[in-house]
DNA sequence: AACGCTCCCAACCGCCGCAGT
DNA sequence: TACTGCGGCGGTTGGGAGCGT
């Protein structure tokens, strides 16, 4: 036989959570532990509420030096990174964020990152002259940003926007799409990769066209986390009829100079766990998965 | 002041893997 | 081995707050 029901599910509390229920909650915790059994906790405290329930209001809202408010940019580039690497696995990109809970990370990347790295406005209320002007100001120096960061012919230009310029005639976007939806494509000469310092990639030699976001887009993963394969910045270039997709130093640009097809490469696509050291077809060693390759098309797609 | 729209976040829901029976 | 509960996770949602009209 299995075990007793979580709860009865007619007798308890949902919703909000009241001052009182917190202080229960928190001081039997704190007094007692959760005992490992968060069905039977409740009951314990004299809580009518799911056991489910306490443990999230404990973790996300309750538990000791969480940390609620702005995120900072750092925080910021490690979220979009990871996400870029692992996509939306929330446990482990809130494990790198002492104090952050999968929860806040989830709900800051649905309401503001994705947003912000759509190019979306995070607000859809319609501003105020003053604001319009205010934004239309910021604009202007994130136009500039851009230029910094992205060649003149792709100055201002969104990253795969339906204005973004044409490889051969074809709408970067459309390539992307296919990317995205087809991620076992061999035909092209696209390589995707992830990996090292994206400085030493983003210079192109000139043929080459950079196609990226995220200037400085890893700064601050270096700091002893290289090793843990986090980097996975995001942007490409189209060297002459080549697509290239990825960064990195070491991966990034020798793969954009060496110039192998998707197919010789695919199989170097952003190891998840080490991606900076992807298994290239001159023998070096290292992993990657279409899961992998799938979620930095996707990022860089959606970004 | 009232209303409508949008954003944001806390909380819920449902699924999955693991472990107990 | 099959069944079931638990813990954990990611996706989704409801409602309060803020803002414009």
């Amino acid at each position: 036989m299995g075990r007793a029901p979580c709860c009865d599910k007619a007798n308890v509390k949902k919703g909000p959570w009241s001052p009182e229920e917190d202080k229960q909650l928190k001081e039997y915790i704190e007094k007692h532990g959760t005992g490992g059994n968060w069905i039977a906790l409740p009951q314990k405290a004299g809580l009518r509420r799911c056991g489910k329930s306490c443990r999230l209001r404990w973790l996300n809202y309750l538990r000791p030096n969480i940390k609620h408010g702005d995120f900072s940019d750092d925080e910021d580039r490690i979220i979009c990174s990871l996400f870029a690497s692992i996509g939306s696995r929330w446990s482990i990109i809130a494990a790198q964020l002492p104090g952050r809970t999968d929860n806040d990370i989830k709900n800051y990347w649905n309401t503001k990152l994705k947003k912000r790295l759509l190019g979306l406005p995070t607000s859809h209320r319609k501003p105020h002259l003053q604001q319009q002007q205010q934004k239309k100001h910021q604009l202007q120096e994130q136009q500039q940003q851009q230029q910094q960061f992205f060649p003149s012919s792709f100055a201002a230009t969104a990253p795969f926007s339906s204005s973004a310029p044409d490889l051969e005639g074809i709408p970067i976007s459309h390539l992307l799409n296919s990317l995205v939806a087809d991620p076992t494509h061999q035909s092209g000469n696209l390589i995707v990769f992830g990996g090292g310092d994206h400085h030493s990639c983003s210079s192109s030699d000139g043929s080459s066209i950079q196609i990226g976001y995220g200037r400085d887009f890893n700064h601050g993963l270096y700091n002893g986390r290289e090793n843990m394969g986090f980097e996975s910045h995001l942007y490409g270039g189209l060297e002459t009829e080549k697509l290239l997709i990825g960064g990195g130093g070491g991966g990034g640009c020798e793969a954009s100079s060496i110039g192998y097809s998707f197919g010789e490469v695919k199989p170097t696509i952003a190891c998840p766990t080490d991606a900076c050291h992807g298994l290239y077809p001159d023998g070096r060693s290292g992993a990657a998965t279409d899961t992998s390759f799938r979620n930095i098309a996707s990022a860089m797609y959606h970004c």
